[in-house]
DNA sequence: GCATAAATAATCAAAAATAATCAAAAAATT
DNA sequence: AATTTTTTGATTATTTTTGATTATTTATGC
């Protein structure tokens, strides 16, 4: 990664909230404790930052009041979003042949690759950009554009998609339930899960801890089909059903 | 490749994205680190991008001179294209089953397309989200994203073009021959074009009178089995080998 | 205030990236 | 066709960055 980047990085880390501690930078950004702490203090020599013991502050906090609660309500859970990405970015190995799910959660695992070998395949728009952008090797599926959230779906996604086999799909749900399964609001979104499931050798869900007891119209897949990738499982009985991971245990 | 050519793909690249690294730039544009550096370390003289360990960055958010430079070259006849594209959008109609091509002279037609009514379907990741934008019903074929022009290439793709039957398909051209057709730099796009074609009870080109008598490394198609829409035909021998629509005249 | 733990700064060797150098290949010139 | 010039890619020496280690500083509880 290039130091410019990780400067950008930092800044747009210490832009989301207003406070980052150095621990928390080196599980971001997959560096040493020694690097952060450089970066700290040439961007607080730039005047980007404050640096603190600990960590650094953001610089601005005057036009906040309006800007913050906005911010705040859009981007909940962003600590626990943020960790589950980051554990699953360090999962990809470079024989590896990827499916990433449309959505704002596995939107957030892209910021995190860091493997320029592996192969990913998307149905999301903003996905397959954001990983071109990354100079990462990308593939999108055919089929029809669904305005809302520029997911690729249809039949001819379905159809798409069974060009491929995936070692890996890491996928977005809305409610996890032992008896509903995997569930989403939109059924043709669903019916797109469900295929990139099938073709999958091992299938990741990744949810914060809300996503847990609810149950949205459709279902994509069973809960024992898929890993689940969260932050802290609320209540322990999922753990019967299906392998978890628990990435701030 | 040109030198030249590889300083404008450096810094179309470098404008996509932010940041970019040698290693990626040595992937991207298939050369070795030592040439990617002298270019950087050139265009960073020509105070055009940022050159930084690692890699480079862009020059952002200082709209200088150089930068208008830059677009002006790129936008040259504009009044023509526009022309050429309004042209187009009003030949669209409701039961039209519609093509548009990856490129920038087939992305403002979308601008000017006022047909909800109509299906389209597109190989560029920007067309399709433009199209989506304008509330429009689109469809994106699947394949393999082409770093610098965001478009969907490769054996995939020409699957996915496969399931359809268009109506009507717009596309763009590099190079109007008579003996070599319609040509374009890149083989992997060419090979999309010809089989968009191909699946299309009509095709138009759409090209300014500055493509007429150049040719480019791939032919996608002979002179005869599309219709050219242009500005105003520079010579009148290709009026002899196909249906040509000068706008301007 | 002192002891303890945590965080930081300073130091240094390894790794990565770069500049300099040079011969081969390509392009332009005669 | 031969010569010169330019461009390219490989090699080597140098510089920069990085991460681990150690010494120092800072915060916190008693």
């Amino acid at each position: 990664m290039l130091t410019q980047q990780r400067y950008q990085a930092i800044l747009k880390i210490l832009n989301e909230r207003n406070a980052v501690t150095v621990s928390q930078l080196t599980e971001l950004l997959n560096t040493s404790e020694s690097t952060i702490r450089r970066d700290l203090t040439a961007l607080d020599e730039m005047g980007k930052l404050n640096k603190v013991f600990g960590g650094a502050t953001s610089i601005k906090h005057n036009s906040g009041a309006i800007e913050d609660s906005v911010s705040q309500r859009e981007e909940v859970m962003i600590d626990e979003k943020n960790a589950i990405a980051v554990y699953c970015a360090k999962t990809i190995n470079d024989s590896d042949f990827i499916y990433i799910d449309a959505g704002t959660t596995t939107s957030k695992l892209i910021d995190y690759i860091s493997n320029t070998k592996a192969t990913y395949v998307t149905n999301g728009i903003v996905h397959a950009r954001k990983l071109i952008q990354k100079g990462l090797k990308a593939y999108i599926i055919g089929g029809k554009v669904k305005p809302l959230t520029e997911a690729i779906v249809g039949v001819e996604s379905i159809k798409s998609i069974k060009n491929f086999n995936f070692t890996k799909a890491f996928m977005g749900a809305n409610g996890i339930d032992i008896d509903s399964g995997f569930t989403t609001p939109d059924i043709e979104e669903a019916l797109v899960k469900e295929e990139a499931i099938k073709r999958s050798y091992v299938s990741f869900i990744l949810a914060d801890r809300s996503k847990f007891r609810k149950v949205c119209p459709v279902t994509f897949s069973d809960i024992s089909k898929c890993c689940i990738i969260t932050d802290i499982l609320p209540t322990p009985e999922f753990a019967q059903h299906t392998v978890i991971k628990e990435v701030m245990k």
